[in-house]
DNA sequence: ATCTGATGTTACAGTCATCGTAACATGATT
DNA sequence: AATCATGTTACGATGACTGTAACATCAGAT
C-alpha cells in the first residue's frame, strides 16, 4: 500500500500539510474560532495563528468581525477554476443536471478517493422532500449504493477496503463479510447496484459504473430518491437511465 | 496603509505561502509543467517539486500521465464549500441569474481585491455570441466600468489606487486623472456607471453598487454587451434592472 | 466589582523542517 | 552520439518554524 504509516508519505512539507488541514477544516466547519480548529486538530494556538494569519493573507479564508474564520474568496476562485480543469465535473456536470431534471430526484456522482467515496458533483431537483446531497461528504465504500465502485475494483483490493468491523446504518445494511462480496458480484454481474435502505431507512440508491477510456471504472452515478415514491418500476427506469447518462460521461471523457 | 510593501504582511509563514502561490499558477495554467512553475515563479526545481508533491498528496492538485499538473478534486471540493461560505456569492448567483435570463446578457459580480476589480460570480447567456465573463480574473479599478467600485471610495483611497501610468485600452479609456475623478463624481451622483468601450472596442457595460448593511458599497454589479446590439434605451434598462438586483442582493445580506 | 477561565496575541530562543546545490536520471531533438 | 531539456534524489547548512511562556482581552459567574 505504501502509505500504511500515520504520516508515511515522503517528501510532503509538514508546514504547508498542515495548513491545508486548516483550511479544509474551515470548509468543513464555518465559522469556526482559533481556539476550536487548535483543539481539533491537536495544534498549538500559536501555530494555527500562524497559518490562518497567511491563508487570510491570500484570501483562502476570511476573519469576520466576530473573530471567526470562513472560506474567502480565493476559495471561490480556485473552486472554479477547478470545475472547469477536472475533465470529469465538467463534463458530468450539465449530465447530471439533465438527468437529474428528468426524473425529479436527486443524482450525484461519486469516486473513489483514500479509501473512501467522495461526491464530487451533484444535482438536486426543485422540490420540497428531496434527498440531500454534498459535494465533499465522505462515505464508507462498503455501504448501500457507494458500494458499487468497491464492486468493480479487483478481489484482493476489495478485501483491503472492506474493514473488519462494518458499520450497521440500518437493520438492512450487510455487515456480513462474506455476503457483501456476493452482493459485490452480482453488481458486477448486473452493472448497476440498488440500496434499498441501506444506509438510511426510508431511502432507494441506483448506481451505475463510469468507465475511463481504457474501460477501467472511474466513477459512480447515482440517483437517491425517498423510498415511498419509487416503485420498483422507478428503479428499473432509473438504472437504465443512468446507464445512459453513465455512457454519455465516458463519451465526453473521450472513450 | 500598513501593508503597501511588496512582502510586509508580518506573521505570515513563507513556505506555506510559497505553496499557495503554487496552487493558484496551477489553477490560471492548467496543465503546467514543474519547470514552468519554477521559472514563472522563480523558484528552484527541487522546492516546487515538494509543494507539488504536499498538493497533491492532498488532492488539491493532480498529476497526469504526461507530468502535467492541474487542480484535483480537493480543490471542487473546497470551491463548492465557498460558494456557500462567501455570503456575497451564494446570495447574488440566483439573482445574477435571473438578471442574465432577462436581458439575455452577460451579468457578474466584482468586488475590490488587493488593489484590483476580482470577479466572484457571474452569469452567461446561452447564445452564440455573448461577453465572456471569468470568475477569478482582475482587472485595474480605474477601467471601465469597474470603476464604478473606485466612484464609492474616499477620495484619498481613489488617489492611492489610481497608477501614476494609466494603461490606455482603448481610444476611449480615460487617461487623463482629472478627468477621471471628475468621472468618478458624476458616478457617485448618478448611482451607476456605463462604460461605452472604455476596455474593449465593441462592448458596452453598465455596473451598479451593491451596499453591505452598514451602507457601504461592498461589490458592483455589471451587465456587459456587445455595442451593436445595445442601444441607449436598453442602456437605461439595465441601469434600473441593475439597481433593483443590487438592491435584492443587499437585502439578502441583511440589510 | 473581583475572580475565573476562556479567548487571541506577542516575543523569543532552540531545533528541526526546509532549503539550494550538486549530481543523477530520463527523455526528446539535433 | 551529443546536446539540452526535463524530473528526481541526496545531503549538509541554515533559518523558518516551532512551542513555551507571558500577556492581553473578554465573558460569565460569584
Amino acid at each position: 500500500m505504501g502509505d500504511s504509516g500515520v504520516n508515511s508519505d515522503k517528501n510532503v512539507l509538514e508546514s504547508v500539510n498542515a495548513a491545508i488541514s486548516v483550511l479544509m477544516y474551515v470548509a468543513k466547519q464555518p465559522d469556526v474560532r482559533l481556539s476550536e480548529i487548535a483543539r481539533a486538530l491537536s495544534e498549538t494556538k500559536p501555530r494555527i495563528l500562524r497559518m490562518l494569519r497567511t491563508l487570510e493573507h491570500r484570501g483562502l479564508v476570511r476573519k469576520d468581525k466576530s473573530g471567526t474564520y470562513r472560506l474567502g474568496n480565493t476559495a471561490i476562485v480556485l473552486g472554479t477554476a477547478a470545475s472547469t480543469q477536472v475533465d470529469l465535473v465538467r463534463v458530468a456536470n450539465p449530465i447530471l443536471e439533465r438527468l437529474g431534471q428528468k426524473v425529479n430526484e436527486t443524482a450525484f456522482l461519486r469516486i473513489i478517493d483514500n479509501g473512501e467515496s467522495l461526491c464530487i458533483a451533484k444535482f438536486e431537483p426543485m422540490r420540497d422532500l428531496r434527498v440531500h446531497s454534498l459535494i465533499g461528504r465522505r462515505r464508507p465504500l462498503y455501504a448501500g449504493s457507494y458500494k458499487l465502485l468497491l464492486a468493480f475494483l479487483p478481489p484482493q483490493v476489495q478485501d483491503q477496503l472492506i474493514p473488519a468491523e462494518i458499520k450497521k446504518f440500518t437493520a438492512r445494511t450487510i455487515v456480513d463479510r462474506a455476503k457483501l462480496k456476493a452482493e459485490l458480484q452480482r453488481i458486477r454481474e448486473a452493472g448497476h447496484c440498488v440500496s434499498q435502505g441501506e444506509v438510511s431507512e426510508q431511502l432507494v440508491s441506483v448506481a451505475v459504473p463510469v468507465l475511463a477510456f481504457d474501460g477501467s471504472v472511474i466513477a459512480s452515478v447515482n440517483i437517491a430518491a425517498p423510498a415511498f415514491r419509487t416503485s420498483d418500476s422507478d428503479v428499473q427506469r432509473y438504472a437504465l437511465l443512468l446507464k445512459d447518462a453513465a455512457k454519455k460521461i465516458s463519451e465526453g471523457l473521450g472513450w
